[in-house]
DNA sequence: GCGCTATCTTGACAGCGTCTAGATTTATCT
DNA sequence: AGATAAATCTAGACGCTGTCAAGATAGCGC
């Protein structure tokens, strides 16, 4: 931490840090910018100047999940097998810890219209994070799936599926559906990988 | 429409209307209670009457919605044919009819909070739309999923493919990736059935 | 016809996002 | 170094929000 200059010095970040405390605390239906800027101690005006308005500090919040959400997949396939299919299903299982343990923010990424898709930084990090994805399905296929529609329509099917676990997961839609048989973390994973790779292992 | 009585009638049924059309022009995240009122032509304080809070109303509205997803899969269902596979696929396509129809309603259903899910009428809508799926997939398996872990996961697999696709799509993120190849209504309704099928033509 | 209850209006309150004006600190330029 | 400019933050105001309380009005049961 800089010190503590009376111009605050890193505001910026401090505003971000104290968004995603509120986020996690409160949930994005009910953030309130006034709440972040009480929290990081500053007036309820000073956001303005690093943050155009709210939609400004959510969707420099949402770039950084983008960047989050990538790491999270790239941690999970250092742990996993090198080959091309393995890669892509623990990229998936990333996708799904990241909503596990951010979903609040998950829903600020995806499910929501304040953060402006515009902004070069949301477009860069929510582009990274698709192209991601495309070059996991480019392995798997040899097939660039820029080029080519059949890999493309292989990206949407991979993208659809983890996603679809990812939002119904973080809804608690799959509590009951999940609460059959073994319930353990490590069966779930399982079960999900299960379901990811009747989506990747397909030739047509 | 009953005669309209000073004692408005039918404020009820008169709100839920003006809900949904606040919800349409200006999406959930900036519903407004006293905006659906002033729309019912009522003062800002009468829809407390008839639904406690804000948070009652939109309860109500997401139980109409279930129902109404429900029905838009029937819908395709009779349209398709009879096998249980393609049934099954039918229904997945009514889902995504419906959330391209009503993205701003579905999002209430299955992204929001602020319906309170214990409340009778929406627990009901929305577990008779989950039993749907059961009775599709069952149908599919020769299996019942509330008794057998793998016909289950069968149900988890197929809602999350639909509602991934579904949610993506409303959301606009697979503009660009189906923009490849034939951009067509019905090529895009054919590269969602592949996808679905991919998931549900499954032995294991 | 009288009371009771449901329905609706009105006004108040605190909290919200944003705008403006002013104060204060930092940076720049000569 | 001293003055001027720029960046940063505070404080107050505005109209909006959801909810609560009090009072008016209409319909219903007796």
């Amino acid at each position: 931490m800089p010190p503590k200059t009376y111009h605050h010095g890193n505001l910026a970040s401090e505003l971000l840090k104290a968004a995603e405390e509120e986020l996690v605390m409160n949930g994005i239906e009910s953030f309130s910018l006034r709440a972040v800027a009480k929290r990081a101690g500053v007036s309820h005006g000073a956001p303005a100047h690093h943050f155009r308005d709210a939609r400004g500090l959510l969707t420099a919040l949402a770039a950084i999940g983008y960047r989050r959400l990538v790491a999270a997949q790239n941690s999970r396939q250092r742990d996993a097998k090198s080959d091309p299919t393995a890669q892509a299903v623990a990229s998936g299982l990333g996708y799904i810890d990241f909503a596990k343990r951010n979903p609040e923010l998950f829903r600020l990424m995806f499910s929501s219209e304040k953060p402006e898709r515009t902004d070069e930084q949301f477009a860069g990090a929510a582009g990274a994070a698709f192209e991601k994805l495309v070059g996991n399905i480019q392995d798997v296929l040899d097939a660039d799936p820029h080029t080519d529609p059949a890999a493309m329509k292989q990206v949407v099917a991979s993208w659809a599926i983890v996603h679809g676990l990812a939002d119904l997961l973080i809804s608690g839609r799959l509590n009951a559906p999940m609460a059959m048989g073994d319930t353990s973390e490590v069966h779930h994973e399982t079960v999900f990988s299960e379901i990811m790779l009747r989506v990747l292992d397909r030739e047509d």
